[in-house]
DNA sequence: GTTTTTATTTATCATCTGATAAACTGCGGT
DNA sequence: ACCGCAGTTTATCAGATGATAAATAAAAAC
């Protein structure tokens, strides 16, 4: 009558296995927070819980592999170096970093597993903020300046009210995607659109202001 | 020798002793998040474990009690009315409604329990983020399409890219709070300043672009 | 086809954790 | 000074939870 069902219990090569548990615990830990228990995860994924332990020696390990695997190289050097691009306008070189970006980062597992880190103080979290303020926010605050027609200056001179300025932006954008992920809102789905706004606003609110 | 400690052990009414372990609830959850133990809690008050269930029957009902203590009446109706009060410039009725808003709710508290329990998908959230768009965003809508020179039409006719371009400055302001209370960044300390020039920004850059 | 290897499961441990009951102790009333 | 009420603690439970060891079964080796 039920033929064995065909996927739960096959036997898999550890390669393949270890990237199910890894795949597994990424969407696992994103829902519940990585203080989800290890037998509802094993139940999720259609295995026995001390077979995660064949593979990850602990619960803390497993977690620190989806980190690593979340947050490798999504951040592309290529799209933030385009972002002084000169040969380009300002607010072409804007609209298609925030896209890239956000195709890359603004992504449920990647968002949700971004916020709990940061509320359980690990690392993780300090060391991308450092990242995107040199790679992301500074080049912008000197472009931005250039389109202005202010003096560049040196990057240093860079000051917190500059630099937390261009955050509102960052953030705000940033920010559709945790009302997307985490609040579970109904956003706009034309996010090209919210971006194109937002950077048009940015510039010319600037150009006008000329703080 | 050790005359007896005098605070630890005393013996208080049950008003403040319900008191205190709500207030201390309050920074603890806050800090550690909902799955934080009952018993770190106790420690932490200098009482023991038992006696929380003495005033509240549960752990989730101490947690509900958190939920209310924190968010009742934190949006106050004054100031959204002063949003559309027409004899202020825009600008300073929405620099006036920032910095009311952010003194009471951009609070370390107030951040860390949002974050956590719209993670933990608590209805709490849900139904703040429904205020926020009617009683806020909204309002801003249609002010700054009357400072646009744009014509007035009917609050329904708002549509999501009209908001979500709203909800940019709006949570770009509110991921300045996060960055202070969630990441424990460094933020430039005069938020005052940084609502000035958001708020320039938004209204210098809609009335050059246009939508 | 038998043996060997190893992926997976069953059974189990030690500790943690929310919750309860009984014992204890400080304070007010008489 | 004694008694009784009520705030607090000690002792403890039952289920949960991370982790381990032994048993099982499926694939590979011969």
């Amino acid at each position: 009558m039920n033929a064995k069902v065909s996927s739960s219990t096959r036997r898999l090569s550890p390669e393949d296995r270890e990237k199910q548990i890894l795949d597994g615990a990424i969407k696992f830990f994103a829902e519940k927070g990585f203080s989800g228990q290890t037998r509802e995860l094993a139940l999720q994924l259609g295995i026995t819980q001390p077979l995660l332990y064949r593979y990850f020696p602990t619960k803390r390990s497993l977690i620190e592999r989806v980190f690593d695997e979340v947050y490798i190289n999504k951040l592309d050097p290529v799209w933030t170096q385009a972002l002084t691009d000169r040969s380009q306008s300002l607010h072409k070189r804007l609209c298609d970093f925030y896209c890239n970006y956000s195709e890359a980062t603004y992504r449920n597992e990647w968002i949700r597993i971004y916020m709990f880190s940061a509320l359980m103080e690990e690392p993780l979290n300090k060391h991308y903020i450092g990242l995107v303020e040199e790679k992301i926010l500074a080049p912008i605050c000197m472009e931005l300046r250039h389109y202005c027609g202010l003096p560049d200056i040196d990057m240093n001179a860079i000051d917190q009210i500059e630099l937390d300025h261009i955050w509102v932006m960052h953030g705000g954008l940033f920010y559709h995607a945790i009302r997307k992920h985490v609040y579970r809102s109904r956003v706009s789905s034309n996010f090209d659109e919210i971006v194109s706004r937002a950077v048009s606003t940015l510039l010319e609110g600037n150009k006008a202001s000329q703080y």
